[in-house]
DNA sequence: CTTTTTCTATCACGTACTTATAGAAGTAGT
DNA sequence: ACTACTTCTATAAGTACGTGATAGAAAAAG
């Protein structure tokens, strides 16, 4: 049995009455939203994993450490997580000629290829969902991006 | 150093082209949101503890397999979330008179405090967040919730 | 009264993180 | 150039959190 995790609400019954209704269910909600969507890709990346793999693809070869402080992570994890990669063939290491400490990685073509395939799925599964939806819902959901987006930047750089 | 999770983005660069460019955008946004929020309250209780103590605060004491299923995960982690929650008197174990394999979980008063501790300090933050934003900005938010709500569900159970 | 099923715990494993520390390679200071 | 500091990566040991496989007790079914 491979359980999907579930994230069942820690529902929002306590502190009503203030004029702030809304505000607990938006964290419940996308808490929901998000192991949702796990469940969609479990295509056997971590979280970490998947993002410094993207970040490797959209900004190319990066020194461990940048990486570390980019994705959030201590260096030893960092390490830990490029060793994986490695592993994993998804991400290579590379010497750099001018500073023989530090440690380039690099994602392979096998990187870019699973990335890719994870975007395709998940798309494609999103989409099926927002179809069932009304028009409407579908409507204040792309209305809504834009002010997620600014929040979740907000709430990121505080 | 202690790093708070980020995922940084995973952009959507590529496969646009389709009619559907937002969808990738709504992933990659409620993950954001997600380890923004987490940041936010990241007062020592995993996903799974914090949602398997809501759980029981909400239904009152439940026996383990009950909780497993619940949650999601395996019989064997619920072992050790409730352990870890009784070593840390968030919950207790209590035997059942009626059937004596069963162990029934109840939460704690401790528990219980701690519960609602987490949710106002999320709450006041996440409010505080919603603040910054430009009204229109938090109405289409507030607009979009059921049915951000409603496409949880939808993913929850397909 | 045996057999089967249910329920929990335990074992061995893997992933994903942490802090603390070591070791090699640059960068200064004198 | 030699010592000293700093930077960069790796390693070690520990914790949290999950898995599958399996054991053992208690209840249910034959």
């Amino acid at each position: 049995m491979r359980p999907t995790e579930v994230v069942p609400a820690e529902s929002s019954t306590a502190e009503s009455g203030t004029a702030a209704a809304a505000q607990p269910d938006l964290v419940v909600t996308v808490q929901r939203l998000f192991s949702s969507f796990r469940q969609l890709s479990p295509l056997g990346l971590s979280l970490s994993a998947a993002s410094t793999l993207a970040t490797l693809e959209r900004d190319g070869a990066r020194r461990l450490t940048e990486l570390a402080v980019a994705e959030g992570v201590t260096q030893p994890a960092m390490t830990q997580i490029v060793s994986r990669l490695e592993r994993d063939s998804l991400a290579a290491r590379t010497a750099d000629p001018s500073d023989r400490r530090v440690v380039l990685v690099e994602i392979t073509s096998a990187g870019r290829d699973l990335l890719h395939h994870r975007r395709r799925v998940r798309t494609e599964k999103v989409e099926a969902l927002l179809a069932r939806l009304q028009p409407h819902e579908a409507a204040a959901i792309e209305a809504a991006l834009p002010a997620l987006n600014t929040l979740a930047t907000l709430a990121a750089h505080p």
